[in-house]
DNA sequence: TGCTAATTTCATTTTTTTTTGAAATAAATG
DNA sequence: CATTTATTTCAAAAAAAAATGAAATTAGCA
């Protein structure tokens, strides 16, 4: 709760927690789209990363201004990244959502969730790529092989890097 | 050149080259595209990639099967991230591509021109939000001071971070 | 310098992505 | 268990991003 003279629903904010509000929207906007997530993703981590309280979907649809199907979908990823979590609220069915502000741990995520799959399929598709090189002039095909290789170690070493990557940022 | 009897024009390539190329260019289109590259600018990387041959953009252009504007504005692209280079042909007028194959270098120029800059204006931004902090409550605004401060060391660690990555990309 | 080929630019079109909103589903309450 | 409320789903609309192609510009050549 915001202040204590109010404990059953959200004061109106003062000015300044609005405008810190919609400087943060800006903010992770940018972030988010930085890291190919849709506008309504960073708005929605945006307005409840500077959120005493935790809000339940039908706020944030309205406070920022997008449909309740953009929230719900917003959360959705969000929730998959474990970015946001729920708490109870006594008396109130909805769900309430609060940001999960540990950026090392949500960074990890992202990196297993979005770029590891990838890093994955990229083995196979370079294994593929052995199989088609051309075993003709072997200077020539000597050629393809090196590139080949130079594939193979961009993969591995981002493979390595990546995961490791979280773990080096102290923040 | 891909064979010593034809100097003067690419001998029509093979089949498995012809593979190479659409593996190639499937995979290139893709770890683009991670990096919020258009499709263009994979495929012409992609192309170029495995080409022994420079080409020139009329060619990358028809071989991929896309209009010479999205060839020039991909090329654009790729010459700012040092990803290609010209190379000169003797007896034409016409600029010659070739991939730039230091993953290494090419990444660390993608850091510098695509995320650093993002970088520096989030710490204008940040700055902006300590000015909206409500001085009210002592105990509300400690909660927004620890976030701003959590983002700050965000930024921090990764404006040190991301820079010193292409250093221990080991490849 | 004038001519031609090569390249860039950019308004328009196409494609892709995201959002909307209403219907379907699920979950809680009385 | 019927009703109300909350949430999800998904087809359609809207918005954003990318590609096209033709006009404008630039640059090499005679």
């Amino acid at each position: 709760m915001t202040s204590a003279s109010n404990l059953n629903a959200e004061s109106s904010p003062t000015l300044g927690q609005r405008n810190l509000e919609l400087e943060s929207i800006d903010f992770f906007v940018r972030l988010m789209s930085m890291l190919g997530m849709p506008r309504s993703v960073g708005e929605i981590y945006g307005l409840l990363y500077f959120s005493m309280d935790s809000l339940p979907m039908d706020q944030i649809a309205s406070r920022l201004g997008i449909s309740i199907g953009s929230a719900s979908q917003g959360l959705r990823t969000l929730r998959s990244l474990k970015a946001v979590r729920t708490a109870y609220v006594a008396g109130d069915r909805r769900d309430h959502y609060l940001a999960e502000t540990e950026f090392r741990r949500l960074f990890s995520n992202f990196i297993k969730d979005e770029i590891m799959p990838h890093l994955e399929s990229a083995k196979d598709r370079i294994s593929k790529m052995e199989e088609s090189v051309p075993e003709v002039s072997s200077e020539d095909s000597a050629f393809y092989k090196v590139r080949i290789e130079k594939l193979r170690r961009l993969t591995k070493a981002s493979g390595r890097l990546l995961p490791a990557l979280a773990g080096l940022l102290k923040l």
